[in-house]
DNA sequence: GTGAAAGCGCTAACAC
DNA sequence: GTGTTAGCGCTTTCAC
C-alpha cells in the first residue's frame, strides 16, 4: 500500500521511466510514440515503467519538440454562441467531443469574440492547434474563409458559395432532399395546400429547405408563394404561422424549417382552434426532444446531429494525419414520421 | 503591399522580435508579459515589432518554461455528456467560454470516458491544465472527489456531503430556498393542495427543490405525501403527473423540480381535460425557454445559468492566481410569474 | 534497435 | 532596466 502520508510525488518525467527501465530517454520516448522499431522485451519494460509511475507525457514539451499540438480547436462565433441554447448544436458538439475524447487529441473550446476579430484568428494561425472546426449558423463564414491555407479546416453546413469552397472541407446533410421529402409525404397523405415556414435567407440551411419545399410543390403544380420567414426561434414561427393564417388561404399543411419554429406554429394554430393533424398537418425539421415530446409528437426531418460531430471531428483529424478524405461529407437526413402529419 | 507570391511567412519567434526591437529576448519577454520594470521607450519599440512581425507567444514553448498552462478543463462525465441536450448546462458552458474568451485563458473541453476513468484524472493531475471545472449531474462526483489535492477545481452545485467539502469548491444557487418561494406563492394565490414532482434524490437539486417544497408545504400545515419522482426528462414528468392524479386526491397545483418535467405535466394535465391554471397550476425551475414558449407559458423559479458558468470560471481563475475567493459562490434564484400559475 | 546530442521557443534567476 | 544563461520535458536526426 502507499503510504498514507506520502509528499506529493514528483510529476514523473520521460528521464524518470528510461531511468527505470534501464533505456536511454530516445527510447523510452520511441515506445511511448508506439515507434516499430523497438524490441518487444524493451518495449515492454518501458510500459512497465510507465505504469509503475504513472507517467503522462507533457504535452507542452511533447508539441514543442514535435511542433505538433495534439489540440483542436472549436471555433463558435459570439453570435452563434446561443448555439447552446440549440439543441442542435449542442448535438454537434456532443459528437465531436465524444469523438475526440478517443483520440490523443484535445478540443479546445473558442468563443469568436466580435469585437476583437483577429484575436481568434490569430490564436488559430499561430500554431496553437492542429486544426479547427468551425460551428457557425453562417457556414462558410466571413472571417474563417481563407484560414485553411494556414492549418486545416473543417466546417459544419454546407459552403455558402459553392464554387468558393476553395480548400475547405463539410460535413452536412442534404437539406433540399430532407425537405423535399417531408412535402412530399405531406401530399401523398393528400394535402394539397402545403405552406411554408423558412428560415432566414442568409444560411444555408434556411435556403435549402426552402427550395426543397419550393421544388416539391413546383412539381405538383401546388401554391408556391404560401411562404413565410422566421429566424428559427419559437417566437417566430408562431408569428409566421399568423401571418399565413391571415392570409385567408386555406392551408392544410405546412412545412417548418425547424422544430423550434415548428413549436411555436402548434401555439399559434392552436390560438386559432386549429387542430393537428386534422385541419392543419405540421412537419418540422431537426428532430430534436421538443417535437418529441410535444403533443400531438411532431412529424419531422431527422438530422443525425451527433454523428455530424463525430463526422466534422474525424475528417479534420484524418486530414491532419494525412489520410485523404472528401472534401464534402454529406450525411443522411430521414424523415420520422409521429402524429402531427 | 506584400507581396501575392509571398513564401509562407515563418511564424515569428521572441527572437525576431527582440532583434526587430534591437533587444535581447529576455526584455521582448517581459513587454509580452507586461513587466513593470521595462522602459516606456523600450516597450514601444518591442510593441511595435511584435505587430509589425504579428507576433504570437507559442504557447507550448511559454508553458514548458512557466510550468503554466493556461489552460482550463471543463470536465464533463460521459453519463451527463447528454448536458448539451439540457439548456441549463449548455448556458453554464457558455457563460464559462465567453468569461474566458476575455481572459488569457483556454477552455479545454473534455468528456471523461466512463470506461478509462483514470485517463481523464491523469490528464488533470500531470500538469495539462492549471485548473478544472467540474460540471456534473452528480456534483462532486466519485473520481473528482480528492483532485482539488493536485489542482484547483471548482464545481457546479453544491458539494454531496456538506461536511466533506475539503479543499474544494462550489458554485450553484439556493434551490431550497428558490423552490420554497415557488410554494408560497401559490399559496399566496389560493392554493392549498399544493402537490410536487421531484427530480431525482441522488443529485443535489432534485434532493434540494424537494425539500424546499417540504419546508413551505409543512409550514402551513398542508399535505407532504403528495410527492412523485421523476429524472428530469419530459416524459418522467408526464408519468409523475399522471401517478399524482391517480391518487384520486385533489391537486390544484404542482412544482415540478425543472421545466422539462413541467412540459410533461403539461401534457399529462391537458390529457385529463385539466385547465393550467385554472384546474391546476404549475411552477417550474430553470427558466428555460422550453417553458417561456409553452402554452400558457410557464411561471418558473430563474436559474442565472450563463451567470453561474461566468461564476464558475471566475472563481476558478481567482483560485489559480492566488486571489482569495469563497469555497462556495451562491447566486440568487428568481421566480418569474407567467400564466400557468 | 539504441543512444548521444541538439534543439523546439520561451521564462526566470542572476548578474550587471 | 537590461542582458546572459540556464533550463522546462520532449522529439528527432545522426551515428553506432
Amino acid at each position: 500500500m502507499t503510504s498514507e502520508v506520502s509528499e506529493s510525488t514528483p510529476t514523473p518525467t520521460l528521464e524518470m521511466v528510461a531511468a527505470r527501465a534501464g533505456v536511454s530517454r530516445a527510447t523510452a520516448s520511441r515506445v511511448v510514440n508506439g515507434s516499430p522499431k523497438v524490441t518487444p522485451e524493451v518495449a515492454e519494460a518501458v510500459r512497465a515503467a510507465i505504469d509503475a509511475l504513472n507517467y503522462v507525457p507533457n504535452r507542452a514539451a511533447r508539441s514543442l519538440a514535435s511542433r505538433r499540438t495534439q489540440m483542436i480547436a472549436l471555433v463558435i462565433p459570439e453570435s452563434t454562441a446561443m448555439v447552446f441554447a440549440d439543441p442542435f448544436f449542442a448535438s454537434i458538439v456532443q459528437g465531436i467531443a465524444m469523438y475526440l475524447a478517443e483520440t490523443e487529441y484535445t478540443l479546445n473550446m473558442l468563443i469568436a469574440v466580435e469585437s476583437k476579430p483577429d484575436k481568434t484568428r490569430q490564436y488559430l494561425i499561430s500554431g496553437n492547434v492542429d486544426g479547427a472546426l468551425i460551428v457557425s449558423h453562417h457556414s462558410g463564414d466571413h472571417s474563417y474563409a481563407h484560414l485553411e491555407k494556414s492549418l486545416p479546416v473543417v466546417f459544419a453546413g454546407r459552403p455558402l458559395l459553392p464554387d468558393a469552397q476553395g480548400g475547405s472541407y463539410f460535413v452536412g446533410v442534404d437539406d433540399i432532399a430532407g425537405e423535399r421529402i417531408a412535402v412530399e409525404h405531406l401530399i401523398g397523405r393528400g394535402r394539397r395546400s402545403v405552406a411554408a415556414i423558412a428560415g432566414p435567407q442568409d444560411m444555408p440551411p434556411g435556403v435549402d429547405r426552402l427550395e426543397g419545399w419550393r421544388r416539391a410543390v413546383q412539381d405538383r403544380g401546388l401554391d408556391e408563394t404560401l411562404v413565410e420567414f422566421g429566424d428559427f426561434t419559437p417566437a417566430s414561427g408562431a408569428d409566421a404561422m399568423r401571418r399565413l393564417l391571415d392570409r385567408g388561404i386555406p392551408i392544410d399543411a405546412v412545412v417548418v424549417a425547424n422544430d423550434q419554429m415548428a413549436m411555436g406554429a402548434y401555439t399559434t394554430l392552436r390560438e386559432r382552434g386549429l387542430r393537428i393533424p386534422e385541419d392543419v398537418a405540421v412537419v418540422g425539421f431537426d428532430d430534436n426532444y421538443f417535437g418529441l415530446t410535444a403533443s400531438p409528437p411532431l412529424t419531422t426531418v431527422h438530422q443525425p446531429s451527433v454523428e455530424l460531430g463525430r463526422a466534422m471531428a474525424e475528417v479534420l483529424v484524418k486530414i491532419i494525419e494525412g489520410h485523404p478524405v472528401d472534401q464534402v461529407t454529406i450525411l443522411p437526413t430521414e424523415l420520422v414520421v409521429r402524429e402531427s402529419s
